[in-house]
DNA sequence: AGGTTTTGCTACACTTTTGGTAGCGTAGAT
DNA sequence: ATCTACGCTACCAAAAGTGTAGCAAAACCT
């Protein structure tokens, strides 16, 4: 036992705020520098303004990504969760080849 | 440029359902070996039974999650990616240090 | 065998979230 | 003044998720 409530540990907060449409990819779309509102928005298969600009105040207020003169951009955290998937993307592509050879 | 369409990109289908309620969450409950249904929607702060079974079919099908007798548990695959969820864990903690000091 | 429990799961009505389109208000360039 | 690009809001439709009740099958007891 002596484990923490689940809604209080971090990792809870983020299986919730990145369990959600469309911000894990928000962050997989900024990896390579920040992007403007409407660029971002066809970036992400043209998701709705009204979803996007929700996830960009979530993704805000958790501290990932920060309003730059170039548009949305990833703060320093951002950075390094994207370097987490980066870490996923190459895990997800060995998985995928031993799904379907 | 050279980059395969998006939809094709394993990283994309894995954003795409993950990034789905409960999804990351199953797998983080089913860390520590099988749970029987209803534990499993015990575990998960009580997800109802449709979206758990609906869940579940998803991760088997692709690959995470299987019947065992012990109930539903992770495959290798889905062991692996819970690996990559602890990690996530610890980086949760730092990050959450540094958020709120 | 008969009865109780436990199990995975479906059905259904309801609420919340997301999708899709139109378009406003501001700002800068012409 | 006009045009363009911008972030973003409003609106309604569609999809996804919630919450509760309960069924059918299996497992567990006498």
């Amino acid at each position: 036992m002596s484990k923490k409530p689940h809604k209080e540990r971090p990792i809870m907060l983020l299986l919730d705020s990145l369990g959600r449409r469309w911000s894990l990819r928000i962050i997989w779309e900024l990896q390579d520098g920040p992007a403007k509102f409407r660029a971002l928005r066809s970036a992400c298969d043209g998701v709705s303004p009204s979803v996007l600009n929700k996830r960009i105040s979530e993704l805000r207020k958790l501290g990932f990504v920060e309003k730059t003169d170039g548009g949305y951009g990833l703060t320093r955290d951002g950075e390094s969760l994207a370097e987490r998937l980066r870490k996923l993307d190459r895990w997800a592509r060995r998985w995928d080849k031993r799904r379907q050879g």
